[in-house]
DNA sequence: CGTCTGTTTGATAGCGCTCAAAGGGGGTGG
DNA sequence: CCACCCCCTTTGAGCGCTATCAAACAGACG
């Protein structure tokens, strides 16, 4: 059982990007090295893990798992964007979370997957057997302690979500929304304001309870008052943050 | 930094009671002992913490500590319910959890937590220094890993609710959340249907991402379809368990 | 018996969904 | 190179679910 989506800043994590997808150079920036490193455990075990490791790429569209699935892989992100999501047996679909570089995925609960996974854009995965993966998490406290705080970060997240799906305005929840990728992008060293979007607006709604066209309509505001630039409707600059940031807390 | 809500399972834990508040024997249920017993751990660690441990009361309404605040303290809930709650500026609150006895809270980011608590009945706590129960858990991996456990088991509950906050109708998530209480008391050695609500709806609404009046509309609604008893609003028998789980999962 | 708090029920309104159609950009094939 | 198609996005119109406002009701307590 391991988080399905793991918050792990990369010291200044190599740029988002989907081509020159191949054979990968030893791990060197995924999430469960930089666990080793970051928790300064014996590099065997580690290296133990990355023997069992086999690394595997994702179209645009294709499922990694479904909900429900046995959860016999845990898995790490090289390249590319997921998302996991749950769904109601009619159809309707709640996001839980995007997975970028060096986020690892396989949340289970009774040795089944909690959350189905895609990839939104081309992704470069390391998988490793979960029993494995477990074993010698267990076994190296600091990569354990590691974890614990992964899933805590995760959880503190959770219950912010919380708070925007229970009772947030759509206004609200697309301005968080926006404000939360332009953090993110920051804390990648992406300094200008600039922040690209490789999901669609119906993952948008989807992740923050909403229709597409509710998204759509709320974007169109946020241009037309002049706070995101026009043009093209997946790369937005944000005009004013403290605006947005105000918009997302409710304070506007 | 500790979870905001365990869902540590006690054995057939004792019945909820609100009464005969006063000096607790050596902790036995609480939630740190169960995880040295349930995790093999060796006594003399878990005694140090017991050592540390201060035994707190709280009358229903009281607020044990707000969001933002110097996280300085860890509890583990001996006797009563609370809740953990987050608000928006303008007042709008989203509670994030209910704990009950055997469950512990203490969830921080950068030193403060990251949510509200408050009891809704009167309670009895234990609390511990934060430092000395990190470092404590810290040296025991099998105890860290029983805590790395918990805090998946809420992140997975926390993403259930997601699904339930962005996409169930009001229906479906008041149907939810009696058959989330009913499995609880179950697991708890319950064996009838009833369920006791020691929160008001206003409590509910805010969990559900609903008004007071809607949570109380859906409740006549299932009484008035024979679901559910009447009579007293705060002690609830299911009547028709299948049918609730059908409309939780929106299947009717 | 009166007050207070929480719950229920009713009436109305509004936010966001649904249905529908137009707009736009990229890719493919003629 | 252009035409066409397809998918995604945007915009518009109308509706429905749930919030809000309001008042009646019920139980606890003094």
């Amino acid at each position: 059982m391991f988080s399905a989506k793991s918050v792990w800043q990369l010291p200044a994590a190599e740029p988002r990007q989907t081509e020159d997808i191949g054979i990968e150079p030893p791990c060197s920036a995924c999430a469960l090295r930089h666990a080793a490193v970051h928790s300064e455990v014996d590099e065997n075990d580690f290296s133990l893990l990355i023997a069992k490791a086999v690394q595997i790429n994702l179209q645009e569209g294709q499922t990694l798992f479904i909900e429900g699935a046995s959860a016999e892989r845990l898995y790490s992100i090289l390249r590319g964007t997921l998302m996991t999501y749950k769904s109601t047996p009619d159809g309707r679909r709640q996001i839980t979370g995007f997975l970028w570089p060096g986020d690892i995925l396989g949340l289970r609960r009774d040795g089944r997957y909690v959350c189905s996974t895609e990839a939104i854009t081309q992704c470069s995965l390391y998988s490793y057997p979960m029993e494995a993966a477990e074993e010698i998490v267990q076994k190296n406290p600091l990569m354990e302690w590691r974890l614990l705080e992964i899933t805590r970060q995760e959880l503190i997240e959770a219950q912010e979500q919380m708070l925007l799906l229970g009772r947030k305005t759509a206004k609200e929840r697309v301005a968080a929304f926006l404000i939360k990728l332009e953090r993110q992008e920051r804390d990648r060293g992406n300094q200008d304001a600039q922040i690209f979007l490789p999901m669609n607006r119906s993952m948008v709604g989807d992740y923050l309870g909403l229709s597409t066209e509710t998204v759509s309509r709320m974007m169109s505001d946020f241009r037309n008052s002049g706070l995101i630039s026009a043009g093209n409707e997946r790369k937005v600059q944000l005009f004013d943050i403290p605006a947005l940031e105000s918009i997302a807390n409710g304070l506007a």
